[in-house]
DNA sequence: CATGAATGAGCGTTCATTCAT
DNA sequence: GATGAATGAACGCTCATTCAT
């Protein structure tokens, strides 16, 4: 009987080993610069073998994506927790972003890779549904922080999904922004700061006058 | 005679088809998803033609976000020319980005997607460096209505490079959120009023208290 | 089991089927003039099988042309086994040469070619070391054949090593200029003829007088 | 009237103008590294102009080779002019190609290059058999060296043909060999020797005993 | 389940040659 | 005669995917 569930976990555990050595190649050389034999040589198995475990290449881009975006969660989940005040849960949130954009660098460019490129269009619906779901999930955050602000009177009264997106979408933009080599050139200052920056815009901005 | 001069105009003008074609395939495919045949034929020339005007897929690519650059440079431009005030002239350069995004899509997306490509790897410096100046022109719209509005005291004093900095990244990351197909179905309000929304976000943000 | 050296076996088979089909096209139409569809089509083998045992076009004539090394090595050991005296040997290696070269005629202007093109610089320097020694032991033969000839005192005490060389070159050239279709008919004798006039010219050319 | 004739004077000029452009490439390049563009801007010419002169990149090629016959010619020549008997006549020949090879060696490896080539099998017949006529003359002073030598009774009567061509092929040989880089490393002895040796090998060979 | 040999379509780039002007 | 834009057939090499064992 055992058995069965040994066979699984072993499988899961092969799985797990070939998401590993394709993170290490990914991260590494970006999608289009990685071959399913890099892969297959990190991970000790065979080439054919991968494919027992994910359907394309573009599959298992997708699913460290989906680890990707598993972690975001959390750390976003950790990061409200226990805050009191739709102010400070924000400050937290962006923190938390730019941490992970600092500390899981290569997560965030595959995170961000993902969209418009041709990927997304050689995975399978069901996969993608996922991704979609973990991503909206992310955002829940924001909005919960958002509704507590406005039900408190602090924020104008608006559709908080819409603030939502727009608070997630310029995070991403200034991080990708600043992960151009070039331009650094360009910024007088820190990184950090630049951050906080942003943070205190928003959330200035997010108040009601 | 004038032979030379007419000459010349022909290049220009069949380099142009090349480009034309090329912002037709690489809009749709992408970079990678598009080869040289395609656009060959698309511009009706012979592959081999295009190497006569350009020396590498990537300098084709390149050139055509330069020519985005440029438009949207212009549009800056337009977008500030007699407007007095730095709150009129942060939101007209809001809606003209806004605008160039919907109405040059094509050009956004290649725009953007050249950072963190190993495309610029592989284009001369000289061009990689036209792209860097065009791009930084872009931003000293923003610097000096930035800059405006300190000296007016209605911002805080800060750098306002990297506010612009801060700005440009908000607005791309807004727009290429939106730019996936699914994330519509998350937004309860349309694009445009999203877009206000962010603006009256930003400028707010902007003023002091 | 002894399926793991069936394997091997099988892997090899391939790799001589491959080099068969080299040789072929290879002595057919010269190295610039061969492509690897050819050979491929020859093998009846994908052109992709054809990197799964070679590296490169360059590789895959190299390894043909140690082949011949080979076979010319055992030719003149052939050739002085039980010979007793200088001349007898050096006699025999001059046959065997010319004999490889009517029998091997391919190999021989493969192992020509080599020298001073361009394809021993796209080769792994192992796989050129290996062929500077082959043939390095061919020219052994002669080497030992003359020292022996000096010990005796019949050959003027010189570098044998030189007078190597130049036996070797002499020889390499006389067939060469063979080769030229048009050179035979300037040849009012027979190349059978000739060579044995060749070895006289060169033993009799080395003796004492 | 003139006219003419200048016109012929300056097409052959012209012609000229080419050929030495062409020298310099091939010579540095080889003939597959060389592409016709890199003749014409050296030449300062377009392309489509090479082709009035030249009717292909190989007649180009050989055109080059055909003047290195006429300067070997020349250099033979020279060599014999008012020089008596036929060892010394051989000594001269001998050290005339050798010096010819040391210092026209471009020369030199294009008209080895010629043989056995794809080359010869593009050029047209007229061409070719200039090529032949002016080897043929190389050869003959040879052969009229060997003839005196036959006639005094000093060399084994024999197909003076015969003895031309393997004193021909033989010192090509030598040469070719000694190209080669890797061979230095073998060779105890320094080039100039060898030459030496080598000489004294055949004429010592060709004397009855 | 695991293997790894085999596939074959595809790619960016080159370049000798032609020909309208 | 001179030009140089245009051609188009090649070419060496890659790599995601398949499948017999």
């Amino acid at each position: 009987m055992g058995t069965k569930e040994r066979k699984e976990r072993e499988r899961a555990a092969r799985r797990n080993d070939i998401l590993d050595a394709a993170k290490i190649v990914f991260f590494d050389k970006g999608f289009n610069g990685t071959t399913m034999d890099q892969i297959a040589e990190v991970a000790e198995l065979s080439k054919g073998s991968l494919y027992l475990h994910f359907q394309s290449k573009e599959e298992l881009y997708v699913s460290i994506l989906l680890e990707g975006l598993d972690l975001l969660n959390e750390k976003f989940k950790e990061a409200v927790s226990g805050i009191k005040g739709w102010e400070n849960k924000l400050r937290r949130i962006g923190q938390a972003y730019y941490s992970f954009y600092k500390e899981n660098n290569s997560y965030f460019r595959i995170l961000f890779f993902l969209y418009h490129s041709e990927i997304a269009n050689h995975v399978s619906d069901e996969l993608y549904q996922r991704c979609f779901e973990k991503g909206l999930s992310c955002l829940n955050y924001l909005n919960q922080a958002l509704r507590e602000g406005m039900d408190a009177g602090k924020i104008e009264l608006q559709d908080p999904m819409g603030l939502s997106f727009i608070l997630w979408g310029a995070f991403n933009g200034i991080f990708f922004l600043s992960e151009e080599e070039d331009h650094k050139r360009l910024m007088p200052s820190s990184m950090d700061h630049l951050i906080r920056l942003s943070i205190d815009l928003m959330i200035n901005g997010l108040k009601r006058r």
